[in-house]
RNA sequence: GCCCUGGUAGUAUAGUCCGGUCUAGUAUAGGCGGCUGUCGCCCGCCCGACCCGGGUUCAAAUCCCGGCCAGGGCGCCA
């Protein structure tokens, strides 16, 4: 079919914005079709833009030919252009509805389309994945990436107003940053490279100067995981302050968490209401609850861990009915920890590294990290890693190296907990996971 | 990577346990026709599917084996 040229048609108004008081008035709308109801004599074109809809009435008899001709060849999901008259009318449920003088089309869609986008059929989320563009059509999907922006505007300007700087750290790097997780190799000019799966280093070195930095970025991990809260490709929000600890750091996030829930309770009223969710505003501070703590907790829930093991999952379930809302584990176990995190003086059994957890999920996790870098080697070597691969970071310790401390929260979690999304592949846009490289 | 569950029209589902009644039901989308105030419009007709390969059996959507894919869980982590 031939589609026309938008020519010089210019929106003059959002669907929203068309209201009774526009009686009489010319407009022009653009957007896509959501629905068609067709009743013979008379003709309902729904049109839908970013903010909402509008209907578009078309009459046989009254309207002209090309309007009648144009509005017969439409079908859902085409994007369109109406030139028409405001007309106030107790007929339609937002009081107006536009008699169109002229319709152009502007893109035409392949039908049958590959999912419902009025949402009357629902679709696994596999099939919207696979048709992501198209799924972002339905109210629901899009209302999570308007959250998610309200999210990382606050965050920068918190960030921002708190004296830290956004840097940007190498994707592209030469060797394991913390050990531990997998890294997806890259064929660097014929050298071997992998993607960062963390700023860690490199921020750290970036507090001499710069002391407060943050970064907002995509990071890597070839771990082969299937779950709801696992991503090969995630957002990470990172900071680094100098001449600060734990207790300090933990402040900065958890009145972080705290404007970030505040901002998108106030501001996103509309897209919580399609996503049927309610943001409770959290408290500050959030509970500070020790290892050890947690440990005679899970006790008397009869879970019993070995003192310096990692929780397991279902532990954290558990843990996530006790404490339903934010909460900080401290003091863990320093040979569960990276190598980077301090151990405590008093206790080098004990690390001076946390975790934020939102009910069972791991939000965020970070430290007061170790500035001394003979320490630093001592540890690298006591979790089996090569200081000689570090050599690049450790020089950075010759040049006056701060205390410091940070952490790292995951965007695309925090974001569940924003939305109410059960399943992390729902808070974006083209989710990378073990199994899913496409779209 | 391991464990569990599943794979039926474009989409979402019934049927699978207990093989034959399935020429595979329903809804929605799509096509055709009718309808001048709908708003999940309505009414009639039509199109369209058993993941792939092998096996058991007179007979397989249904039972068995292998593969692929998906969902959930575990480990690991953000």
């Amino acid at each position: 079919m031939e589609i026309d040229q938008l020519g010089d048609w210019r929106r003059t108004h959002y669907t929203i914005e068309v209201k009774p008081d526009l009686n009489g008035k010319d407009v022009v709308v653009l957007g896509w079709i959501r629905d068609i109801r067709d009743l013979g004599g008379i003709r309902f074109v729904i049109l839908e833009d970013r903010e909402g809809t509008i209907q578009i009435t078309v009459i046989r008899g009254k309207s002209s030919k090309e309007v009648v001709e144009r509005a017969d060849s439409l079908l859902t999901q085409y994007s369109i252009g109406v030139k028409g008259t405001v007309k106030k009318t107790k007929m339609t449920p937002r009081g107006i509805e536009i008699i169109p003088h002229e319709i152009r089309i502007l893109g035409v869609a392949e039908h049958p389309l590959p999912l419902d986008v009025t949402g009357r059929t629902p679709a696994e989320i596999d099939t919207r994945l696979n048709a992501r563009v198209l799924d972002l059509r339905r109210d629901e999907s899009r209302a999570v990436f308007r959250v998610e922006h309200v999210a990382l505007e606050t965050m920068r300007t918190f960030l921002s107003e708190n004296g830290f700087i956004e840097v940007h750290t190498p994707r592209i790097i030469a060797s394991a940053t913390e050990g531990g997780a997998a890294l997806f190799s890259v064929d660097y000019f014929g050298q071997a490279a992998f993607l960062a799966q963390s700023p860690q280093l490199y921020k750290e070195q970036l507090v001499v100067g710069f002391e407060k930095v943050f970064e907002i970025g995509p990071f890597f991990r070839a771990e082969e995981s299937h779950t709801r809260r696992h991503l090969s490709e995630f957002i990470s929000v990172d900071i680094e302050e100098a001449f600060a600890t734990s207790t300090d750091v933990m402040k900065v996030l958890e009145e972080l968490v705290h404007r970030v829930c505040k901002a998108v309770a106030e501001k996103c009223h509309r897209d919580l209401e399609i996503l049927k969710y309610k943001i409770v505003v959290p408290e500050i501070p959030f509970k500070r609850l020790s290892y050890d703590t947690i440990l005679k907790e899970l006790e008397k829930d009869g879970i019993s861990i070995p003192w310096g093991e990692d929780i397991p999952t279902p532990a954290f379930r558990t843990l996530g009915e006790t404490h339903p809302y934010f909460y900080f584990i401290t003091d863990w176990p320093t040979k569960s920890k990276a190598f980077y995190i301090n151990p405590r003086t008093d206790n080098p059994e004990v690390s001076e590294g946390f975790d934020l957890m939102w009910q069972w999920v791991e939000l965020a996790s970070g430290g007061t990290r170790i500035h001394s870098k003979n320490l630093l080697i001592k540890r690298l070597k006591e979790q089996g890693l090569q200081p000689k691969s570090f050599q690049f970071h450790l020089e950075a310790f010759n040049y006056g190296m701060p205390p410091h401390a940070g952490w790292a929260i995951g965007l695309e979690r925090l974001l569940m907990m924003l939305t109410g999304k059960k399943n992390i592949r729902d808070v974006v846009l083209f989710p990378r996971d073990r199994s899913r490289l496409t779209p």
